[in-house]
DNA sequence: GTAGTATTCAACAAAACAGTTGAATATAGA
DNA sequence: TCTATATTCAACTGTTTTGTTGAATACTAC
């Protein structure tokens, strides 16, 4: 597992830190605000952290005593195309529902559901 | 860990699981085709597709002794809109990587680097 | 230097994960 | 029924992940 789509998306799949990139997405935070939110240690918190740092997810300053975290996206553009690589399939199952529900709809194939 | 997206991702982030699902992306395939380019055993290339089905992303038929394997993208819409939220940060980091460069280039701002 | 706040480290435990092996099940066909 | 092929199950192992606790480090302000 040591390829970077691998690592971002192991980052990414995780309610608690996908919660801490969303609070990143307002702007810059330090431990102790990312941590507050959550029933967990600041060790756990910064342990999460830590991973997504890993991941490129997120860079860390030096301000004082605080270590403020910032949001990275750029990993996330692979995680992009690797969905959209995959968008046309799910498109086309949509299409196909589409057309089932509109086929429903014809008087001709009243099947009474 | 328990929500749809933490297990699609967790699916995701795995490159044999990747690579099962590009070989998908080309048509049907039974466990024995999705097992034959990696080295590995038949048993953890059927774990591995086990947790792809539990992700929602393979459904499986039966035909005689194969249970062929479809590709089912649906799930990724949700990393799809995930990643979509994020896309204006990596893009306002290239806008302004971009801008630097730019200015890196007028006459006026020469400190040769 | 002492006290206070912010953050991390080290050591640990519990759970989840990835892989192996060997036996079991399911189906097809002679 | 017997055999071959396809696939999974159960048990086991080694590794990784997630969380805890208590001590350590880093910086600020008096």
């Amino acid at each position: 597992m040591t390829d970077a789509l691998s690592t971002t998306l192991a980052a990414l799949a995780d309610p608690t830190r996908r919660a801490i990139l969303a609070r990143l997405a307002t702007g810059e935070a330090s431990v102790n605000e990312l941590a507050e939110p959550f029933d967990m240690t600041l060790a756990a918190v910064s342990k999460h952290i830590k991973v997504l740092e890993s991941a490129g997810l997120v860079t860390r300053g030096r301000q004082a005593q605080y270590r403020p975290c910032k949001l990275e996206a750029a990993p996330m553009r692979e995680v992009a195309s690797l969905v959209e690589f995959y968008r046309k399939f799910w498109e086309q199952n949509l299409d196909q529902l589409d057309t089932y529900l509109k086929h429903l709809q014809t008087p001709k194939s009243d099947t009474t559901n």
